[in-house]
DNA sequence: CGTAATAATTTCCTTCGTCAAGTATTGATT
DNA sequence: AATCAATACTTGACGAAGGAAATTATTACG
């Protein structure tokens, strides 16, 4: 049972709000070093430590052996007490509900799924309840020490006030998901578009941790971009932010749906590598799959539809790069999940379009396991709890 | 004369500089006003408010008249003393300074300008040294409420520092410049990034006031963009950001120096347009002024080639707003001195571009007065002034 | 003139974080 | 072993910042 105050968050000081964050996100750490790292007084971090240690939200880690020269009290690092408590997330497709356990660390402790029929919004609730039951009623025995769930949904969402504006694969409009989600579950809801929530994730549990500013690439049937920038997660004025998939990289190339040509998403999102391969191949029944199999066994004609997609898609990252110029970016999603053919030309693509330093920027290109969305709707209910 | 401490800074509280930035940026506001648009009490305004009424920064307007049905006492609106201090910008180029004295208002109050024949280090900082004493000690009589120097460089610049890494131009490397300003003048000194220095300005002086987010794009040889997203400018991990002068907007278009081909800098920039008009016009020595001059006067060929070039620069705008989201766009700069021959056309390739509700983020496209470049670095002056 | 309404100020109080002093724990030196 | 230097952490007094609520100021309206 978790005791704290009514709403859930931890009341807690700006400092122990940095505090917390700090050792969630950058692993233990002794009190004086958090007070260099975040500008504070040691007696600060102390006194910010106490009640965050009494709630057993952090513990403090055997000292660990000296380091340096000199000799000195050991420090006893603060860490994050993983069990303390449990988060949900749950990201919405048309077709399907993916649902986790995370724990306080953000690791996976349980994952479940359920096909969605009909994605009205009555129909996706009611598959919501059942899932997050299946989730923390299941073995793992979650549910006494779970009190947040976390949405993530394509399109555009205002986490503000859960409310989902507009989604294009759900077909919803002006949802108040926030409120209808904690009625069917009983639990502290945040809703989240879908891109932020996985850069919110990689921001505070990835690649992202410790940078002021990266970029999130995702590839898969459409192409976008999550950007934390000066720390802040980029949201956009007007609901659109890290739209990317539209940038024009070959104005020879194929017809996109957005009426124009040549853009990042009509060569590289997967179902233009797949019609791409279809015509490479002749044969109008190819799937990704086997799109996959044969490039990776030496099919020149479709090797070469993966080549001009990741240089496609390096052509977009440069922009991105050249624009906001993140400390790192990180490419990822379903679409890479044949990254090896990606990869290389990638990295041709932004070599060739970043600017001057920008070039410099570390790209990590990794595949994306689809539970990861989910994942991210958990991070950001994490996130909620630290900093609301 | 000033009396402050001793480094200049107003050593205030996170309050006060709340209540001084908002009255700086936001012109005249109550007491009550400013406190609900900060989220502080009435009485911590008042608290702030008043050492700098004493200090002589902000001043108390008489009583307006009442708004509304009901009585009550009227508000004493704070506004700002903008006689109270002084601040020189100086724009650096490769061949001229030009440097201007504005008021804390940030208005205009003297200008002037030094061709440069030696764009050396030392030649320039002793030219820096005439201009400023040109402007602080002329019919104005600037000096003696003058302290702070704002510098305006292009190029990779460290304005925590005051460090030139490399300016294209001017061929500086690793220039201390920051110091060695303040050698020559005396003055406290700031320097900045030209394009962020204007978007700067243009965020707390401009159409970008009260924006959380916008983006000042620029024309002129080069085309560049400064941006403020979350209420602060973006600086670029590597030095680089905003660059969206080499943003792919026509694969057929002319080569570009950077080796690719239709970059918008390639059809837009100001050398881009002169070349394509002697090309269209067949005569080799036309200037940009007698292109412009044959396009308003109907020339068909010619006003195709700014036709061209406001579309590649709305493209590189849409780009620009798909992917960050600004709240409003502002469109200026050298090569928008002939703005009626772009508009239409900037806005189309915008319109066309632009992903989703994108299409509605307000761009003002406006030509700019060469001074506002100094304006600009003054204007980082003061900011430098008041959040240090 | 009172009275309601709004603005600004004052007083008192809480809270947060710093400072400086003290405790704890280690390795090195005698 | 005893001491010392170095580092980590804790404690308690203090100060500064901002809030709550009462007070004063100034208006419009009856």
């Amino acid at each position: 049972m978790l005791t704290e105050s009514g709403t859930g968050a931890l009341t807690e000081t700006p400092a122990a709000t940095a505090v917390f964050t700090a050792v969630l996100t950058e692993g233990p750490l002794s009190r004086v070093s958090l007070a260099r790292r975040l500008g504070l007084s040691s007696a600060a971090v102390t006194k910010a430590a106490r009640p965050l240690i009494e709630m057993g939200y952090l513990q403090e880690l055997a000292a660990t052996e000296r380091t340096g020269p000199g000799a000195g009290r050991p420090a006893s690092p603060l860490a994050v007490q993983a069990d303390r408590e449990y988060f949900v997330g749950v990201k919405i497709t048309g077709d399907e509900l993916i649902g986790v356990v995370i724990d306080l660390c953000a690791d996976v402790r349980a994952s479940a799924h359920r096909p969605l029929t009909d994605p009205g919004v009555d129909a996706v609730l009611t598959e919501l309840g059942h899932l997050v039951g299946d989730l923390l009623d299941g073995p793992g025995g979650y549910r006494p020490r779970t009190r947040r769930l976390g949405l993530a949904v394509s399109g555009d969402v205002d986490r503000a006030t859960g409310l989902v504006r507009y989604s294009p694969f759900l077909q919803w409009h002006n949802v108040p998901l926030r409120e209808r989600a904690a009625e069917v579950t009983g639990l502290t809801v945040t809703v989240e578009n879908d891109v932020k929530a996985l850069t919110t994730a990689e921001h505070w549990f990835g690649e992202g941790v410790g940078a002021e500013s990266f970029a999130l690439v995702t590839v898969g049937s459409g192409i976008g971009c999550g950007l934390v920038v000066n720390g802040r997660i980029v949201s956009g004025s007007h609901g659109v932010a890290g739209e990317i998939g539209h940038i024009g990289v070959d104005a020879t190339g194929p017809e996109c749906h957005c009426g124009s040509r040549g853009c990042v998403e009509a060569i590289a999102g997967t179902p233009a590598i797949v019609r791409q391969a279809r015509q490479a191949s002749g044969r109008s029944d190819l799937t990704m799959d086997d799109a996959v199999a044969l490039a990776r066994a030496g099919d020149e004609r479709i090797g070469a539809v993966f080549a001009r997609g990741g240089e496609a898609i390096g052509l977009g990252i440069a922009a991105v790069a050249n624009l906001v110029g993140p400390a790192r970016i990180v490419v990822s999603g379903e679409g890479l999940a044949a990254y090896d053919l990606f990869e290389r030309h990638i990295r041709t693509g932004f070599e060739r379009q970043a600017f001057g330093a920008a070039v410099e920027c570390p790209l990590s290109i990794r595949p994306l396991p689809f539970e990861q969305w989910a994942r991210g709707a958990a991070a950001v209910s994490i996130q909620s709890l630290v900093a609301p």
